[in-house]
DNA sequence: CGCGACGTTGATTTGCCTCAACGATTGTGG
DNA sequence: CCACAATCGTTGAGGCAAATCAACGTCGCG
């Protein structure tokens, strides 16, 4: 049934490739060539803390979450990825050291790979790469400053209305529990700031 | 007096650049003409809320401070700088909207500055430059990360424990109020803190 | 059908904030 | 050089936001 071939997943990932730098067809090849599919079903692990994270994942399709598990077993969801993202431990892929965060599909989804090698490579092949990822690097830097910014100066309620602005249909794709674990509140809490908005 | 030039200031950042990269004489020389220098007396604004961030600033000396100001005037500490750290408002720079944060010098100090037009330069220069900015970019995307979780996961007590345990010597430069709003904790609730600690 | 996961709702507790008053220190002008 | 104001940290009283605990209804699934 399910058996297409990794090719079929190109033209998504060049697209978003292009989006940020220009390649020759013979380089898109290449960096195509080093991609590894892997799909995942909904609740299967792609990576388990205490693992070192191998791979970096760029989801062509589907949804994921990572999270960190504190000694008490309270979850709290760092991030999500939806298409066109990615997702990984970067700081255990950077050092090779174990990850602190579990990565776990929560719909079933199909995600393309990159090992540090395959990366190292095209860091060395094509040069323009290394432009792509300051870019993605710095945008991730941006982002997670504003997050920082909402985390310390806004409440749980305030915090729950800019994420639905943002992502409006989150609440579709995400059980709420999760959604409060990113917020940084208990689904108990979520679901009383909710009731209160149709009051 | 304090009429130092800015020569003297080379080495201390070629020190650091060469514990990213590696560079021929000519292109330090490069690097280096294009720096601006800038020092701050305390208390003095290196940038204002409202205004474009022009330049990314190398602490070569002193100890700097950004920070939000919510409509209500409550200020929050975003982060801190000290010798041999970057410090600006990124999103600021890289899109030329007006600053969010706030900069201010909290000793007085000595900073090298680049601007926009430099780093573009430098990039189409200096292959090597991208990556230092890459990797450093990097940096602060995990230690963000890093601060993520405990802002979430950790009550405002573990937060201090888990700042004293990183910059041992932090409270000697730093005033306990600033040091609270980068917890994201009154002032008046971190002394109680401290007093709990010495029962 | 019955079990387990999820969301809701209410009662109680707690972490942290607000407000206010008080020394100690620093800086400033007379 | 002293007096005064301003800033900072401390301490106590009271309040609010959010957590915890517990009970209950709903749904999907074996």
């Amino acid at each position: 049934m399910s058996s297409s071939s990794i090719q079929e997943h190109y033209p998504f990932f060049l697209q978003h490739l292009q989006r940020h730098i220009r390649l020759s067809d013979d380089e898109k090849m290449h960096v195509c060539s080093l991609l590894k599919l892997r799909r995942v079903l909904p609740r299967q692990f792609l990576l388990n803390a205490g693992d070192i994270c191998k791979f970096e994942s760029f989801v062509v399709k589907g949804f994921l979450r990572s999270f960190y598990l504190d000694d008490q077993g309270n979850d709290f969801t760092l991030h999500f990825a939806m298409e066109d993202w990615w997702i990984a431990d970067f700081a255990s892929f950077r050092e090779n050291s174990p990850a602190t965060r579990n990565i776990v599909a929560l719909e079933q989804s199909i995600v393309l790979q990159l090992d540090k090698e395959a990366i190292e490579s095209l860091y060395r092949d094509i040069p323009q790469f290394e432009h792509y990822r300051r870019v993605l690097s710095e945008n991730v830097s941006v982002t997670q400053d504003e997050r920082l910014i909402k985390a310390i100066s806004m409440s749980g309620a305030e915090r729950y209305e800019a994420l639905i602005q943002k992502y409006p249909n989150i609440e579709q794709r995400l059980p709420q529990k999760h959604i409060a674990s990113y917020l940084g509140i208990t689904p108990v809490f979520l679901s009383k700031i909710r009731a209160g908005k149709n009051a």
